[in-house]
Order: structure tokens, then sequence, then C-alpha cells
DNA sequence: TTTTACAAAATTGTTGACGATTTAGACAAC
DNA sequence: GTTGTCTAAATCGTCAACAATTTTGTAAAA
């Protein structure tokens, strides 16, 4: 059951058609952040970015929108998504039931070899931790995830995964605490024991304490603050106008 | 955390954009397999078929080669994907994964209402089983397992489980016995009970098992015939020229 | 009969332009 | 100062035509 070699990354470096390569491109910017939730996404601007014609950016955004990570309002363009909190909360649920089933597969088909490229990631990610790369740090804490997907021994959860840390990704930039408390990494030391100690519960339950951390240190109480939110006091999205 | 009225149908009925119109219809037809495996989609023919420009069909195209119900390849146009038989032992892997953990989500929550709303649908699968009428059947057996994930309350693994669900039907459609056996609704009355009886576990295995019984009917071991498959006897797609 | 070469048809890929809608700014009225 | 109205700019939505590629069909050559 071995995989061919195929893009495992977020950022494609294979040879691959300009419209996959935009596709890619864009998934890079919002992992790191530097595209944050609600910007405007103006086609034309992007045609001179990419160098590429607006049919090809467009096709882009299809795929975005399809992943919920930009929103495509008729007539006004593309947005890169805000998850509300209700969105937030059923991504996380969803990782806690997806990423249940693959720890404990990992865990029952742990190998040495397996255990090693676990374990070189985790020190990639202390060493980013330690040179205070934060910007590597939480691509490298997303990946670390991905890694235990690809460890599973199945594309479709891996791909499925893949949006759902990418998801996750725009959340956090929406909704995280003032003080960082980056401190997953060592969620991650616990887990990596609990997945060579050979029991699925164990290790599943680590991984469930593990998300619901990420989840509580974020502020899913409030809206967004900067801008009077009337959509959420009167319940409705300021997108329609009145019918 | 009610949910919002939303499209949970495979064919949506409220008025959306002629592009999302398409793509409904479009996953209609592979559900109940009008559009078989293979089977070539030649842009202008479908611009008649539903009077839209090439545009939107290529837009359509996007989305369904997304979800790999679609092959897009270049210069060539769109085939209706032909799911392999790695990629068919993934998916069911996949639903494995997840419905386990959507049935235990559905049990711990269970309520005489939601009891009522499953009752009701297996009458339906009855009733179209007993009038013989084989298409209906198929369809709400795929319709149960999405019951069973909205009830699950999670938007996000609704949607995925969809797409998982259309995918199955694909790969029904290459590889079911030529004796179809449909005996499924009485895995269903068995989830039933267990859904109803408080035992998550059991449930889960319970769940396990039907979905082990679906993969074990189908014909997993040799190629679709019909064409000489050369890209299986020597391992490269037909894509390619000679480099 | 089989193979090769070439031309014609069908199909996809790409571009650019035009119309429709929304947004931004200016300015008058209250 | 706020509101309402209008015009101009920016931006998206759509379409049709053209170019590139593949497929099909035909006929000549081995």
């Amino acid at each position: 059951m071995a995989h061919p070699a195929e893009p495992q990354r977020f950022t494609g470096s294979g040879k691959l058609r300009p419209e996959e390569q935009i596709y890619q491109e864009m998934l890079g910017a919002i992992l790191d952040r530097r595209l944050e939730p609600g910007m405007k996404l103006v086609e034309e601007d992007l045609t001179k970015t990419f160098g590429v014609s607006r049919a090809r950016i467009r096709a882009a955004f299809l795929q975005l929108a399809h992943d919920k990570l930009i929103n495509l309002v008729p007539n006004r363009g593309a947005f890169v998504a805000e998850p509300t909190i209700d969105e937030a909360i059923e991504v996380f649920s969803a990782r806690r039931m997806i990423e249940d089933g693959v720890v404990r597969k990992v865990t029952a088909h742990m190998t040495a070899n397996r255990a090693e490229q676990i374990r070189a990631h985790l020190a990639a990610e202390h060493k980013a931790h330690h040179e205070g790369d934060h910007r590597a740090a939480i691509i490298l804490s997303g990946e670390f995830h991905l890694l235990l997907a690809r460890l599973a021994n199945n594309l479709v959860i891996e791909e499925f995964l893949e949006r759902l840390i990418l998801r996750s990704s725009l959340i956090i930039a929406m909704y995280e605490s003032p003080q960082p408390a980056d401190c997953s990494h060592d969620d991650h030391d616990e887990l990596l024991r609990a997945l060579t100690g050979g029991n699925p519960d164990e290790a599943a339950s680590c991984m469930a304490r593990h998300l619901d951390n990420i989840r509580d240190r974020l502020q899913l109480h409030r809206e967004k603050p900067g801008k009077t939110d009337f959509a959420s006091i009167f319940g409705r999205q300021p997108s329609s106008k009145a019918s």
C-alpha cells in the first residue's frame, strides 16, 4: 500500500500547470498569513502578479472557494474567508473526529522508521521555536498533523485534513489571543510518546486534548473587533439587500 | 448549535446561480448513474443541454474535478472519473474512519425525534426496495448515510461525507458484482437498533461491518472489463507521449 | 493486409472586448 | 453634520472569435 510520489506539501514544487501553480501559491499565502481574513482579492491585480489571464485567476478562485478558503460574492468579487465562530467550532470538532482515527491507525502501525520521521519533524519544530521563527513554527505545527495523516496511509484523509488545517490557519489568524502562548510543540512531544506507546486509546485522547487546547486558546466568544458587526447583532449576513 | 436551513441534498432545489445549478445537476447524474465512469464530457454538447456558455461548463468541470468525480486531461477534455482499485479501498477506509465518529456522536445524542427521522427514512428505503425501484433504492441508501452525518450536527463532516458517498457511487458503478444482492437495507435496520441502543462501541462496529460488507461485495480484484487497459498493464498513464 | 503519411474535422485553450453591477467621490438639501 | 442623489471610476460577468491541439478519416506505400 505504498503511495507514489505526490505533492504532499502545501507549496508544491514540481512542475505543474500554471492553473494549479496559482492555487498552490495562494494556499501558501493563506497558511503563513500573508493573506488575512477579509482581504479583497482583485482579479486584475492578481493577473499582474502572476502574469496570467483573468480566466486563470478565476479558475483558482473557484477551487479556493470550494475549500471555503475564500468567499465568492456575485458582482463583488473574492474575499479571503472570515470563518464564523460556529464554523470554527465545527472545524475543530471535525478535526477531532478525523484525527482520532488517524492517530489510532498510526499507533497501530508504528515502526521504527515512522517514529524517526516524526522525531525529525519535531526537531525542526523545536528548532524554529528556539530561534524565535514564529512563522516557521506555525507552518511546521500544521505540517506535523499532516505528517500523521500521511503515515495513516490514506490519501483521501490526507487531502481532507490538509484543507481543514488550512481553514484552521484562517481561524487562528482571526481569533488568536493577544499573547500567542504557542506551546503546542509540547503537546506534540507528548503525542509522540503516546503514538509510540502502542495504546491507541491513549493516543486518541492525547490528540483530542491537544486539539481542544488549540481551540480553547482562541477567543471564540466575541466577533473580531475593529468593525461594528451588525451582521451578528441582527443575525444576518450583510451581503444581501433587503428582500 | 442549530444549523440554518442549507442545501443538504444532492439535488439542490433552491434558486441558485446557473453555475451551481449545473454542478448539482451533474452530481445527480453521477449519483444515479446516468453518467458512467469513463464517459467523455464534451463541452459544447453540455452547452446545448444546459443552455449556457462554455465558460460555465468549464467552471462546473473544475469543481467536479476537485472532488475527484471527473478527470480533466489537458487538451483532451473531461471524463467521468474511473476510480482505481487502490482509490476504492482508500475511499471505503476513509468512510470507516469518518462514519465511526459520526455514529458515535449520533448514538450519544439520540433523541426520540431523531430516531423517528431515521425510521422514516428506512421506511422509504424499504418501500423503494419492495417496489423494485432499484435506482431510488441506491439513492436512498446513500442518503441514509448522509442523514446520519446531518444528525451528527457538523456541516464540515456532512459535506465531506457527501463527496465520499458520491465517489462511492462511481466505485460501485465500476466494480459491482453481476448479481446486485442489494441487501444493505437490512444493515441499515441493524444500524438503527444499534444507534438507539445507546452503546457507541456497538454502533461503531456495526457501521464498520456495514461498510466492509459493501466493499466486499464489490469485485475489487481485477480491472473493469470491456476495454483493454494498457495503463495498468504497463503501469503508466496513457496521457503522455513517450518522453 | 498492414503500416505510414497526410489532410480534414472536431475539440479544447486563450484572449480580448463589451455590457452590467457595484463602489467611490462630489455636491446639494435638510 | 447628516442624509440623499448623482456621476465617474473600478470591477466583475459574459460572450464570441481565434489559435492550438488532438482525433478521425483517407489514401498511398510496403
